[in-house]
DNA sequence: ATGCGGACCTGTTAGC
DNA sequence: TGCTAACAGGTCCGCA
């Protein structure tokens, strides 16, 4: 589900109504998630203030005093703010009641989703310490990208989905900033111009900053903090159109796994 | 160091 | 209608 302006949308919707507002206790009715959560987690993180969240990557921080809770949506993770009392579902895995009467319910049907605690930064916990430049920071430019590419001959689409590189690029964003860019999802990393890389970063950004504009996409049943729609995905050029008319110059769309995911891209026009 | 495939888990949809 | 297989927005880990 969700991409990195899913997260983003996620992180704002519900940080109004958790900024400020103290941590009544941790419901835990599934520990097995991608990783256990933590069992410090109920014990330390109840009275404490929540001072704001934050985003790194696809990572959600929400800052408790002198703790960070760090969550993921995994791939079918959701975050909702609800008054108290809410029966859970199935896969109603946390709830953190607020002395506000409202809590934040994280939901997972498939759990790829992760709930971990740190009182230390959160920079420095091992999932984020090896993470590239977020996507639209000034750090993140096409020479940036020229120069960590050269010698690879990995293909461009998993060089820029790899975290390490750039984070935030997700299965769907990846493809539709190939084709803005005019780039083969399938040409090796290293063999790109400057000037083509510095194409696709202009191309990464905008479709990002597009799509949180949008609330993010929806393509099955994501929903923002505040249970809205994703509209980004009426503006989706080529992912999950195989078959359908490049919106350029209207051949057929193609769809090949690379890298073990759906990569859509138009024969004519990427190259 | 790099690149690839497998793993985690459940739900939905397409096809026979 | 019912069963089965393929597929799904992520990303860490271990092996060659």
């Amino acid at each position: 589900m969700p991409e990195l302006p899913e997260v983003e949308t996620t992180r704002r919707g519900i940080e109004p109504w958790l900024a400020g507002s103290r941590v009544q206790g941790v419901r835990v009715r599934q520990r097995r998630l991608r990783w256990p959560v933590p069992r410090r987690l109920d014990r330390e993180l109840p009275g404490r203030r929540i001072a704001g969240l934050d985003r790194r990557a696809k990572y959600i921080l929400m800052k408790a005093g002198s703790g960070t809770v760090i969550m993921h949506l995994g791939m079918s993770g959701s975050l909702r703010i609800m008054a108290d009392g809410q029966p859970a579902g199935a896969h109603d895995h946390v709830d953190f009641t607020f002395d506000s009467g409202r809590v934040l319910r994280f939901t997972d049907p498939r759990r790829f989703g992760s709930i971990l605690w740190t009182t230390r930064s959160p920079a420095t916990h091992p999932l984020l310490k090896h993470l590239g430049p977020e996507p639209l920071d000034i750090a993140f430019s096409g020479e940036y990208l020229y120069q960590r590419s050269r010698d690879r001959r990995l293909a461009v689409k998993n060089f820029i989905m790899d975290s390490r590189i750039v984070v935030g690029v997700g299965n769907i964003y990846a493809s539709e900033s190939l084709f803005r860019a005019g780039i083969h999802p399938s040409r090796a990393a290293g063999r790109i111009s400057l000037a083509r890389y510095e194409q696709l970063v202009a191309a990464i950004q905008e479709v990002l900053a597009a799509a949180i504009r949008a609330g993010g996409t929806t393509l099955r049943d994501f929903t923002g903090g505040d249970g809205k729609p994703g509209y980004f995905v009426h503006e989706l050029a080529v992912y999950d159109r195989a078959d359908k008319p490049c919106l350029a110059c209207a051949s057929p769309l193609r769809r090949k796994v690379i890298g073990q995911r759906s990569t859509y891209y138009c024969q004519h026009c990427q190259r």
